[in-house]
DNA sequence: TGCTCCATGTCAGAAGTCTGACATACAGTT
DNA sequence: AACTGTATGTCAGACTTCTGACATGGAGCA
């Protein structure tokens, strides 16, 4: 309610910002996509699918930020909801590729919908000028990001 | 790894870049502080209480990006584990200011060396106006969507 | 004063995500 | 061909966070 703003080096600090950016988006995409039903890990799944039809759970799960056991279990999710089907046997190797039904394809026309108006909103409280910095900016934060990481998981 | 880059256009939404540079972040934190046995939210909370002494659970939800229940479990972990402490009686209304402990404080410098270190990461692999185009088009984002946040009109 | 509205703290249960572990499949090397 | 390394899918269990609900305390107003 009341900053002194003094002390306060998390008001300055880029990464704090970054977060309250990205848990603000999400929170605006909740709001929306709770009246349908679904969540934010959700949507992505089935965007990521009508993007790249025949994903596999692996890839599904790195463009949704998640982990692959994480994406298994929606998988499995939607499959039981007839939102997505995934081939019994693996074409080659152990990768099971992965498609929307046309059900799913309903589901997230209304989803895309709501995700959009979200970002439009966004969008529209920017000027041209902040929204190429902003890409450019935070093109550059993954890339420094990426670079060191390395040492715990693999890829 | 391969773009077709036709029919993404995730790849060109801002807020999915914005999702993965958060993602990236939390990534690199995780990575240093789980060494510390801290995650992310622990380690908010702390550096919060460090800047700003007696803050209410609520508040430092609100300042970690979590809800007040979440918090609450995580204060009354960090109070057993002797971080921080919290007056038994509420000074005035219901609320109940946290403090951190000697303990707390040397825990928290730790973590908060290895924190800098990932935010100069990525400072460093970012032009000086890079840094500044980021901080203020996040800004702008935040702005635009916390406008219109209770309005969820049935759009 | 009494009433309404809002914020806080907390409990309880549900849901989602994560880590750890295992078996399998392919590529590259020896 | 055999071995090593990497990647995938999956199961199991633990942990974290969330939603829902309730009681309490204070501010504002009739």
């Amino acid at each position: 309610m009341e900053q002194d703003g003094a002390s306060i080096h998390l008001e300055t600090s880029l990464g704090y910002l970054l977060k309250e950016a990205s848990s603000a988006l999400r929170a605006a995409m909740e709001e929306v996509l709770r009246p349908l039903g679904m969540t934010v890990t959700h949507y992505s799944c089935l965007e990521l699918l009508a993007q790249r039809p025949g994903l596999s759970g692996s890839e599904l799960a790195r463009g949704a930020f998640v982990t692959r056991q994480s994406m298994n279990t929606l998988l499995q999710h939607l499959e039981r909801e007839g939102h997505v089907t995934r081939a019994a046997e693996a074409p080659v190797g152990k990768v099971l590729p992965t498609r929307l039904t046309p059900r799913g394809r309903r589901v997230l026309a209304r989803a895309s919908a709501a995700v959009r108006s979200v970002e439009v909103r966004m969008l529209a409280g920017m000027t041209e000028t902040e929204r190429a910095d902003a890409f450019r900016s935070l093109q550059s934060m993954v890339r420094s990001l990426r670079e060191g990481e390395g040492a715990a998981d693999g890829a």
